[in-house]
DNA sequence: CCCTGATTCGC
DNA sequence: GCGAATCAGG
């Protein structure tokens, strides 16, 4: 396959719409991401000008890139600073929960107020939760806690987590609140 | 693991 | 110019 002039614009239009390479390559077809990659840098039109997009993986590079030069094989045995996995602090939705009652419970940002249909969806997953414990949580395991640490009932959602995020897709929900829960609240 | 874009370099 | 292999990161 070549870059013919519609190939090139259906390029330009779908990473202006802020698709990613992957998307592109499957839409023209014939062609892997890679190629749409480079295409696209080619074309100058590396950085995704303004559209703010779903940045999937791309973080702004800076100009000045540090590069391998030759990428031989002096690369592959480095030692690598494996990530000590975190406990990962516990989100403070559950803290009443562990807080022996009689307690003032310490202020909590926006403990209450959380989305109902996030709520919802964090009770239906976490029946499906794998009920890790602590030393099986890995990088790509929900790690919201669930229950008493103090108590055998205690373990960790375990779910896939959603790239990048600590918890899982429903976690992530009651996690990241973005700021202002209630739109219109009619009082 | 999945995914993303960025870069290099033989072709 | 092209794009696989690789790098770098969420």
């Amino acid at each position: 396959m070549s870059w013919s002039d519609e190939r090139v614009e259906l390029l330009k239009k779908m990473w202006g719409e802020g698709q990613s390479a992957s998307q592109i390559a499957k839409e023209l077809g014939g062609v892997t991401r890679n190629a749409v990659i480079g295409k696209v840098h080619r074309l100058g039109l590396s950085n995704r000008s303004g559209a703010g997009a779903s940045d999937g993986g791309a973080k702004s590079k800076t100009s000045a890139k540090a590069k391998p030069a030759a990428r031989a094989k002096t690369a592959k045995s480095e030692p690598k600073t494996e990530t000590p996995k975190e406990p990962a602090a516990a989100p403070v939705s559950r803290v009443k929960a562990i807080i022996p009652a009689g307690q003032p419970l310490p202020p909590q940002p926006s403990a209450n107020e959380i989305d109902p249909e996030a709520l919802a969806k964090v009770n239906e997953i976490e029946k499906k939760a794998k009920k890790l414990s602590l030393m099986e949580l890995t990088e790509r395991t929900c790690k919201w806690p669930v229950g008493d640490p103090a108590t055998p009932d205690f373990w960790f959602c375990g779910l896939p987590v959603q790239a990048g995020k600590p918890y899982c897709d429903a976690h992530v929900g009651v996690a990241f609140q973005p700021m202002s829960s209630r739109r219109d609240r009619r009082r």
